[in-house]
RNA sequence: GCCGAUGUAGCUCAGCCGGAAGAGCAGCGGUUUCGUAAACCGCAGGUCAAGGGUUCGAGUCCCUUCAUCGGCUCCA
């Protein structure tokens, strides 16, 4: 097999660097077991990844559960067998005749560039195409785990053969191995879909479609929520908050070039009065439309419009996931239109912006990259040039750690995107930030100088959030629903101990509710305990007991979802202490 | 879209070799009025995803479609 090269960083870290020489042999381990198994196999790649391995196989039949027990015994004896890790130098003609049963090593071996020294790798009876490294011995396996299997496409081509591919793990400690599967597990236990349903905040129905969602009442609040604050940093940072239809016709989606290059993603056209409408994939030819509304001066800029604007995409039947890839969704969009003298200080501003907004949301690490000017492009290369200098020096002015993807950006501009890590280190592409060379051009945007020449001013499209649904799903799985409590749909509720506390129970409600806060009352026919374990369940900040004792005092007994107990206290105290559990936050 | 798995009550799931559709939770009715994570009794609830086929007989076997899940590819 081959290395598709180390991470450069696992090269820095002892602990990386065994791993993923570990895990580089458990997947020839693997390899060498199946082939036991299925001698008919053919072999494809088996490479380590971030946090594993796989080996990708072509088998007459896919493999059951059954079989991957059989494949783990049977790497387990190898393991134990402690056969060493031979590495072979050859050269292609006896590689090519070494691999004359194995069509897809040999595909690899035609492919590589004519100076490329060929290595392979022996275990025992297995023998490998690989430039390594891999660990000594298969014994210096010291855990590992097969996890689950998939389809996956040779070199990830849908027009390819598809293969058959097992996924597994290896740690250089069993405590590690299970540490990892614990951590597996708590994700499992923190997703959005499950929680969605069980904290009742949204559902997907066959009846209204794939990848369309419904947000109950209380997704409803957290999303209101979510927005308010969102409009309102938004006013203050000087955009211009816009609404736009959800359809167009043709003839804009023709101009701005998504019928010629979008159109598979688009939703089917719909007829009126012998005129063509699209649901819109975008929001962008709808800002256009404003910022052509008039003829712009160079006074005007920058012009920063936003909108939570909803689009619709049609994406294959295969991505679709809970909130996270969906058909219709709301993007927190703005294009911001500038002259080139503003544009640095345009996307500094989007990055303190991005910043301040996910902070608010409990996010504080970040993964950054600037992607540069692809090949094939549009726009004037002085301009691209000037774009990516911007985004660069926005970085760096904040001394922001970045990556480069060089050649990476989109055929219309360079870009900046953000990945936030959540609560168990996972990444997600949210934040996006893309000069736009296409549609100024296309739509013949322009402003009038200080000496009246008509230029085209430079687009900024971007989204903090990325997606209103993908960003709540985020959201769900870092708080794994226990929301912070300026979010919290429930922020409290009033658990009277009989039905004779009621009354009262309804009055530190209202008293609450008059304060601003969101308080619900559990005055079900229930036991107490029965009441607050359902509190718990639905992970409520502040379950506030009412009694005989509390009704007397004019208090609450104030128990938090952490489970701890802070006894009786007046109810200008239970304000005091919702109060102060707000601070910081937008709510506050 | 492709590979594989799955689809049974509102939810989570059992249902063996084809032979009378089940449980727990939730819901509803009643009893209970309780001090920090599940009171008790009862009732109701199903075109077994949809459509077709095989069979004396299909939740169970076969086909098609739809959806979901794990991946591939793509992406906010």
């Amino acid at each position: 097999m081959l290395d598709h090269g180390t991470p450069e960083h696992a090269a820095d870290d002892p602990i990386e660097s065994l791993r993923h020489r570990m895990r580089h042999s458990a997947a020839h381990v693997m390899a060498d077991a199946v082939l036991q198994l299925f001698p008919e196999a053919k072999v494809a790649i088996g490479p380590p990844t971030a946090d594993g391995f796989y080996y990708d196989f072509e088998v007459q039949r896919p493999f059951t559960p059954e079989d991957l027990e059989r494949i783990e015994a049977l790497m387990l004896e190898t393991i134990n067998a402690n056969a060493p890790f031979v590495r072979e130098e050859l050269n292609r003609d006896s590689a090519q005749s070494m691999f004359s049963s194995q069509p897809f090593k040999q595909e690899i071996i035609d492919d590589l560039p004519d100076e490329t020294t060929l290595s392979i790798y022996r275990h025992g009876e297995f023998t490998d195409l690989c430039q390594g490294p891999h660990v000594a011995s298969t014994g210096e396996i010291t855990a590992v785990k097969l996890l689950h299997t998939a389809g996956a496409y040779w070199r990830g081509d849908e027009t390819r053969p598809m293969l058959q591919r097992i996924y597994g793990t290896a740690f250089e400690s069993q405590d590690e191995l299970e540490a990892h599967l614990e951590r597996l597990a708590e994700a499992e236990r923190r997703d959005h879909r499950t929680l969605g349903r069980q904290l009742n905040l949204f559902t997907v129905h066959d009846e209204i479609g794939p990848g369309l969602i419904v947000w109950h009442p209380r997704g409803g609040v957290m999303r209101s929520l979510i927005e308010d604050y969102w409009r309102d940093i938004h006013y203050r940072r000087g955009y211009s908050i816009v609404y736009s239809p959800h359809i167009g016709r043709a003839r804009l989606w023709q101009t701005s070039g998504h019928l010629d290059f979008y159109r598979d993603s688009m939703y089917a056209p719909m007829e009126i009065d012998e005129q063509e409408y699209f649901l819109k994939p975008m929001n962008c030819p709808f800002h256009i439309q404003i910022y052509r509304s008039s003829l712009r001066s160079y006074r005007e800029l920058p012009l920063r419009i936003a909108e939570l604007g909803t689009v619709y995409r049609y994406e294959r039947s295969g991505v679709l996931h809970g909130l996270m890839r969906v058909r219709g969704f709301t993007q927190d969009d703005a294009h911001i239109f500038c002259l080139p003298d503003q544009v640095a200080a345009e996307v500094g501003d989007v990055l303190d912006l991005t910043f301040e907004i996910m902070s608010a949301f409990g996010f504080e690490d970040y993964d950054i990259m600037l992607s540069t000017r692809p090949d094939k492009y549009v726009g004037d290369p002085e301009m691209w040039d000037h774009a990516t200098e911007s985004l660069r020096e926005a970085l760096v002015e904040r001394s922001l750690d970045y990556g480069i993807d060089e050649g990476g950006g989109a055929f219309y501009g360079p870009k900046i995107d953000i990945k936030i890590k959540d609560a168990l280190g996972r990444e997600w592409q949210c934040t996006t930030v893309q000069f736009d060379f296409n549609l100024p051009e296309r739509f013949g945007l322009v402003y009038q100088d200080e000496e009246g020449n008509r230029v085209q001013p430079y687009m900024v499209h971007r989204a903090i959030l990325g997606s209103l649904e993908r960003f709540f799903g985020v959201l769900v799985e870092h708080y794994a629903g226990a929301f912070p409590l300026w979010l919290a749909p429930v922020q409290a509720v009033v658990i009277p101990i009989a039905d004779r506390h009621n009354e009262y129970a309804e009055q530190v409600a209202a008293q609450l509710r008059d304060a601003g806060f969101r308080v619900e009352v559990d005055d079900r026919s229930e036991r107490m305990n029965q009441k607050i374990r359902q509190a718990q369940l639905q992970k409520t900040p502040y379950m506030l007991v009412v009694g005989d004792r509390e009704a007397e005092a004019n208090a609450a007994a104030v128990r938090t979802r952490d489970g701890d107990n802070h006894g009786a206290l007046p109810l200008s105290d239970v304000q005091e202490m919702l109060k102060a559990d707000l601070a910081g936050t937008p709510a506050a």
